[in-house]
RNA sequence: GGGCGUGUAGCUCAGUUGGUCAGAGCACCCGCCUUACAAGCGGGCGGUCGGAGGUUCGAGUCCUCUCGCGCCCA
């Protein structure tokens, strides 16, 4: 036991002797009920970690540690989510560099020396995908290092990674089993499209933003009657233009339902159709239906089965042919003219063409509205028809939604409220998931497509690997009966270019970790598993997209339990995000209050309540810690760090009346722990400590320090109780500080050690009376006020004090223990009906 | 516009099923070098529980409306 006991260097020690004794490895040989297994998040590597995810990673591994303490062998593995367009981003600006697939892998190629961002170097996908490994390996290591010293209690020997062969192969395989099962298909649809990053995009990854825009009113002529007015915020889609629309009920359009009208410039023949969708409120009621504009010209396009005149292409820009049905020549010059231009410069120029037709009426309406871009882009997004894999998740199909449904209601919620979001979400499912991405550092697809004669692929007859290759990389290796010279050949193959959405990997991590299909034994030992720990944020995305997986492969639920976490706000209470750019890294608030009084702060917040970085709580813990390392280091020097803890041995009313309280406290905090309730645990124990130092301890001081009598060892053996049993409250919490102390005295790791319950102690405190207690600390109290407003020392002595009241009786079974707290000559207690307790204090006379 | 949540002391938050529930910590003020801890200890100041109605013997707690804030979805 050290003499000045200190906070410094304490996350060192401990990581290192944690390390060692492999204190926090899961035991594979004990059974299913013997085990907690969580799913953990898989942090994306490619960013910095922030404070938010140590916030909600403390919640986790408090639980993780109360269920160890409990006798469970926790199964508590950590992922790193490295795969897609975060990391593609980050090695594109770390690096200076591009993809591109068309090169040629260069085996020698090194990064330049000095990158930079703005002339990027193109290299091929190999190169890139290589570039990406390296730097995760490097960003991982980084962040392993700082959940080390966070304190988690992670077994790092069941780390992953979601780009690593094992999740590459158990995507893959899954993907299979969902193909065999109908329940994955490929297709050619409106798909909503980035052109930046020119991918597929889907529902989940969408979001609304304000942005200007005009209402253009246009005309479309009709022959022999007035021309009819629309007003459209994209007239450059003239030339996709496929019907005009009305709600059903709108008089003024009754009469042009099943006419036709002539587009302005373009001329083509276009129907006027009625759908309940159109708003009679909008501009003038009735609108252009094109293909595709947004994603209710989808619905009308598939409602209403309209044909395609898709006229935007991959890249953004206006494609070169004009679509079929624009067949005049003068359409076709006019069309001519927008071929290749972005859609910005199209709009221009369309307006131009209006204008110059007279149909362009008054000038454009600037407006604000809302458009849908991908979250991660800046471009708002286009829809372009193309060819890609989905996975049925209940937006197109009543019968899977039901059953995603009533996974969602069997699901236990911490807080109970977040099933709703959940709920919600599926409800409101407009498509399949979409989960091809048009990008380079992803899983693959495990699919090669027969060429025919004249090498167009034949999707119709994709080719398959076996299970047994997995994973493969239909890119680089050939399919079974095909020889990489046949790539790209008639009557060859090629491979699917597409590599999935990242969330199609990270639905499977209780797979990845667990260890489906791979190791058997740990897969039945681990899952379903217990817990899903995250933050509310990817409710829709990743709680979602991992009941859908396990719903079809499985049959189950992933997981018997959520425990949905907060926002972390920023002081100022506005959401903490990278965007925003008001992040905050963990390390300099781990180096300056110390991990567990940053592991403080994380757990008084409550699971799904926001809560604010506040630095004062930090303060508060890194006080706590300190705390603890006194009191302990003199309660071992007072007791005797060889002292028996026996429960027998305590006899005073005072100190079973201490641990009667203590009892209650053990039986809150584990209650609260089982309802995932942490923080109450940690304040209902941290306020039993500060009451303890400050009443308790004082009170037992002289006492415990009286080395022959029975009352002396009374107190010490109490001490030795309430010291044994608050550091296991708070180890969960505190596991630093609370490791330190109790080194000093007990064998192993506090971390190793049971669950405190009130049977160790029970026969001591259930002869005790809380009452004892409150009415001595009552009193002890009132003697430091008096001394307190007089202005003198704790020290002074005290003449005189006359204790009333019911409770003068209690508080009297502790006389001498108050009298020497107190430094009172003269204590007298008598006790009455009064419920109020009157304490009287006689100070000596001020001298001269 | 719809949904979920939230509004209690200057700040951060507790307040189980309506009945000492008006609390804690921080901050602030006044004291105290007290042999575990001055990064400490003792004491004190501080709120018409967002607002308005209603139910009730009784509402921070239940109901209705309303305002503010946060997030999600249109």
């Amino acid at each position: 036991m050290p003499d000045k006991p200190s906070l410094d260097g304490i996350e060192a020690k401990w990581v290192d002797v944690w390390d060692e004794s492999g204190v926090y490895h899961f035991d594979r040989s004990k059974s299913r009920e013997e085990i907690f297994s969580i799913d953990t998040p898989p942090p994306t590597v490619s960013g910095s970690l922030h404070i938010g995810h140590v916030f909600s990673y403390t919640h986790t591994d408090t639980v993780a540690r109360f269920q160890r303490m409990n006798g469970k062998a926790v199964f508590y593995p950590m992922g790193w989510d490295d795969n897609g367009l975060p990391t593609e981003r980050r090695v594109q600006n770390y690096y200076g560099v591009r993809c591109d697939p068309s090169i040629p892998y260069d085996p020698d190629f090194t990064p330049p020396a000095k990158p930079d961002p703005k002339k990027q170097i193109p290299i091929s996908r190999q190169n890139f995908i290589e570039l990406c490994e390296r730097l995760t390996v490097e960003d991982e290591k980084v962040f392993e290092s700082i959940w080390r010293r966070l304190g988690l209690s992670v077994d790092w020997r069941y780390t992953y990674a979601t780009i690593d062969d094992n999740s590459r192969a158990t995507a893959q395989r899954a993907f299979l089993r969902n193909l065999a099962r109908g329940e994955a298909y490929m297709a050619e649809a409106p798909t909503l499209w980035d052109v930046t990053f020119r991918t597929a995009v889907a529902q989940a990854e969408l979001e609304d933003r304000e942005r200007p825009g005009a209402y253009h009113t246009i005309t479309f002529h009709r022959d022999g009657a007035e021309p009819v007015r629309i007003a459209t915020t994209r007239p450059e889609l003239l030339p996709a233009c496929v019907a005009l629309v009305a709600h059903p009920d709108d008089e003024r359009y009754q009469a042009l339902f099943g006419t036709t009208v002539r587009t302005p410039v373009f001329g083509v023949e276009v129907p006027v159709v009625a759908h309940r969708l159109a708003d009679p409120e909008k501009g003038t009621g009735i609108a252009m239906i094109c293909t595709f504009g947004d994603v209710t010209d989808v619905t009308w396009w598939r409602e209403l089965q309209l044909p395609t005149r898709p006229i935007i292409g991959w890249d953004g820009r206006i494609v070169a042919d004009p679509p079929e049905g624009l067949d005049s020549p003068a359409g076709r010059e006019a069309y001519a003219k927008l071929a290749g231009a972005t859609v910005h410069t199209a709009r221009e120029r369309v307006v131009e063409m209006l204008r110059a037709s007279g149909d362009l009426i008054g000038e454009p309406q600037p407006i604000t509205h809302p458009v849908k871009f991908f979250e991660k882009g800046d471009k708002p997004l286009e829809i372009v028809t193309t060819r890609q894999w989905y996975i049925r998740n209940g937006g197109r199909d009543a019968e899977v939604r039901d059953g995603l449904l009533e996974r969602g209601r069997e699901l236990i919620w911490h807080p109970e409220h977040m099933c709703s979001r959940f709920e919600h979400w599926v409800g409101g499912l407009n498509g399949d998931w979409l989960i091809s991405r048009q990008r380079f550092f992803g899983v693959p697809f495990p699919v090669w497509y027969p060429l025919d004669d004249e090498g167009n692929p034949i999707y119709d007859a994709p080719i398959l690997p076996d299970e047994s290759q997995l994973p493969v990389d239909p890119s680089s290796e050939a399919p079974k009966g095909y020889t990489e010279e046949q790539r790209g050949k008639p009557g060859g193959f090629i491979g699917d270019p597409d590599v999935m959405d990242t969330w199609a990997t990270s639905s499977l991590t209780p797979q990845i970790a667990g260890g489906w299909e791979r190791d058997p034994d740990l897969f039945e030992r681990v899952f379903p598993m217990d817990l899903r720990p995250q933050g509310q944020d990817i409710i829709r995305t990743w709680l979602f997209s991992t009941v859908v997986r396990s719903h079809f492969e499985h049959g189950t639920l992933p997981w018997s339990t959520a425990a949905i976490s907060g926002w972390i706000l920023d002081p100022d209470r506005k959401k903490m995000s990278k965007s925003k750019g008001n992040v905050v890294t963990p390390i300099a608030m781990l180096e300056k209050y110390s991990s567990d009084a940053v592991r403080y702060w994380a757990a008084s917040g409550r699971l799904g309540t926001d809560t604010a970085l506040d630095e004062g709580q930090m303060k508060v813990g890194r006080r706590l810690a300190i705390k603890i390392l006194n009191a302990s280091k003199f309660a071992l020097s007072v007791a005797g760090e060889d002292t028996p803890v026996d429960p027998a041995a305590v006899t005073e009313p005072l100190d079973r009346s201490m641990l009667a309280v203590l009892a209650d406290v053990v039986a809150d905090a584990t209650a609260a722990f089982q309802g995932y309730d942490h923080t109450r645990a940690l304040e209902r124990t941290e306020r039993f400590f500060w009451d303890l130092c400050d009443d308790y301890l004082e009170l037992v001081k002289a006492r415990a320090y009286d080395a022959d009598s029975r009352e002396g060892a009374s107190a010490r053996s109490a001490l030795l109780i309430a010291l044994s049993v608050l550091h296991r409250l708070f180890a969960p919490f505190l596991p630093f500080v609370t490791e330190e102390v109790w080194s000093w005295w007990q064998e192993g790791s506090v971390h190793a050690a049971s669950w405190p319950s009130v049977e160790e102690f029970r026969s001591a405190a259930a002869a005790g009376d809380p009452a004892v207690l409150a009415a001595t600390a009552e009193v002890l109290r009132s003697v430091r006020k008096a001394k307190s407003e007089a202005k003198l020392s704790m020290r002074a002595e005290v003449d005189r004090v006359v204790v009333r009241g019911k409770q003068a009786e209690q508080a009297g079974l502790c006389r001498d223990d108050l009298a020497a707290a107190g430094r009172v000559a003269e204590l007298t207690f008598e006790s009455s009906d009064d419920t109020e307790l009157r304490v009287d204090v006689t100070l000596p006379q001020a001298e001269g």
